[in-house]
DNA sequence: CTTAGGG
DNA sequence: CCCTAAG
């Protein structure tokens, strides 16, 4: 039977192409990681990407050609992913917005000055779900979840095939774009080709060869296929989490399962996945692409920001008693506030939508709602502060006050512009008069 | 489907 | 963050 040959052989690639996604990059900011695992899927033909890639995560090359790239990418992977079309029309230097915290000084002078920004990454890659055996990045903890090893009892030639590809790969990130590890891996998706020549499923996998064309114009890939609709209540994750936890510590027969399973580890919000207009990928592609979501929103660029006092609990996740329940909850990073309050000031208050599409649009999480939310708890932070002046801001209050106060200024301009129903409970009368002369743009520093 | 408001 | 009612 050609097509379980197909699934067998492919669930194992997946597999592969996970480990190898993990130990080959040792990220250091979190964005980078989730790009990693969005571009998850085109890694087949983007391994100079890889390239791109590393120079960034090393810290010194950030120069706005691999930004340019990221970003492209980003939009690429954005659209096919999540929005489905229209959200591609010639914005791309709003999009650029985006990534302004990848290469803002600011933003890494604060990351690096925390330190542990490292390590966080690595623990949050491991309580991805992802393979234990890292490489790089100095992670010896083993996971709680040893699914998927590479030498998952392939039982077809092309597991190892894939695997030595991968290897060997990982084993030259310097000529990254060419070389055998290259021929290997897309001779085995031509081996694949062969096998499943004419079905849709073989289809929906092997247009990452075409990444180029997917890059240019992502409607074919969007119309290609529409899959049916994932489940979507939370309540059915943690029911497969359950499941998972039991599967994984029997055994793992099956790749997929694990696989599976894996995702299920950390995933959250089914609903960002809901909301996918046309799922173009097949069973076990829409595999991959829940995975790269979740572990994109399952790994938060959460740091730092607001108060340092809660974010450090990341670890303390896996409560045998507490079980869920635990909030979806992401930090805010300084970042994404600052372009909250840019788009906001863009769009006003009302569009959250606006905001989001085009100051959040790589960010699978932050809904509008999220979003609204945010600025709400600014509006009613900035108001406090406001309270008690600048005096004491040298004082403790920095330590509850990690925003800069530019920002808090502009929040501040910003609520006295947008009238926000009823969050400023206070007086406030003179509103409009400074209000509309300054709408265009605030640069007060 | 998006926003607003409340939990 | 999550849920729900209303446009």
């Amino acid at each position: 039977m050609d097509r379980q040959e197909y699934l067998r052989r492919h669930s194992n690639m997946k597999c592969q192409q996970v480990q190898v996604d993990e130990s080959f990059v040792p990220v250091l900011k979190d964005e980078e990681m989730e790009v990693e695992h969005l571009l998850e899927e085109h890694r087949n033909d983007h391994i100079s990407m890889d390239g791109s890639l590393d120079s960034h995560t090393t810290l010194n090359g950030m120069d706005d050609l691999g930004l340019e790239v990221l970003d492209g990418i980003l939009d690429d992977v954005e659209i096919n992913d999540l929005d489905g079309t229209d959200a591609f029309s010639g914005e791309c230097d709003k999009y650029f917005l985006d990534f302004d915290f990848v290469d803002n000084p600011e933003v890494l002078g604060y990351g690096l000055s925390k330190g542990s920004l490292l390590q966080n990454s690595s623990s949050e890659s491991h309580s991805s779900g992802f393979s234990g055996s890292s490489i790089v990045g100095g992670v010896s903890e083993s996971t709680k979840v040893p699914f998927a090893q590479p030498e998952c009892k392939n039982d077809s030639p092309d597991g190892t095939t894939t695997y030595e590809s991968c290897d060997a790969l990982r084993n030259n990130p310097s000529r990254p774009s060419n070389g055998d590890s290259m021929y290997a891996i897309s001779l085995d998706m031509k081996h694949l080709l062969e096998l499943n020549n004419g079905h849709p499923l073989a289809d929906g996998i092997l247009s990452f060869e075409n990444e180029k064309d997917a890059v240019e114009e992502c409607q074919p890939s969007a119309l290609r296929e529409k899959r049916f609709r994932k489940p979507t209540k939370r309540y059915i994750e943690e029911f497969s989490n359950l499941r998972s936890k039991e599967k994984v510590q029997t055994s793992a027969t099956k790749n997929k399962n694990s696989s599976l399973s894996s995702c299920d580890e950390l995933n959250v919000r089914p609903k960002a996945l809901g909301k996918i207009p046309g799922e173009k990928y097949s069973n076990e592609n829409s595999d991959v692409t829940l995975h790269a979501l979740k572990v994109s929103r399952g790994q938060p660029k959460k740091k730092k920001l607001e108060n340092d006092k809660e974010p450090l609990s990341s670890e303390s996740e896996d409560e045998p008693k507490r079980k869920d329940r635990r909030k979806n909850q992401k930090m805010w990073t300084l970042p994404e506030v600052k372009k909250l309050v840019d788009g906001i000031s863009e769009y006003g208050i009302g569009r959250w939508t606006n905001i989001k599409r085009f100051f959040f649009s790589s960010s699978t999480y932050r809904t509008p709602t999220d979003i609204r939310d945010k600025w709400r708890n600014l509006l009613r932070a900035s108001s406090a502060q406001k309270s008690y002046d600048k005096e004491a801001e040298q004082n403790d209050e920095l330590a509850l006050r990690p925003l800069p106060l530019d920002v808090v200024h502009r929040v501040r301009e910003l609520a006295k512009i947008h009238p926000y129903p009823r969050a400023r409970g206070s007086k406030k009368s003179s509103v409009s008069s400074l209000g509309k002369r300054n709408l265009q743009r605030k640069r007060c520093s």
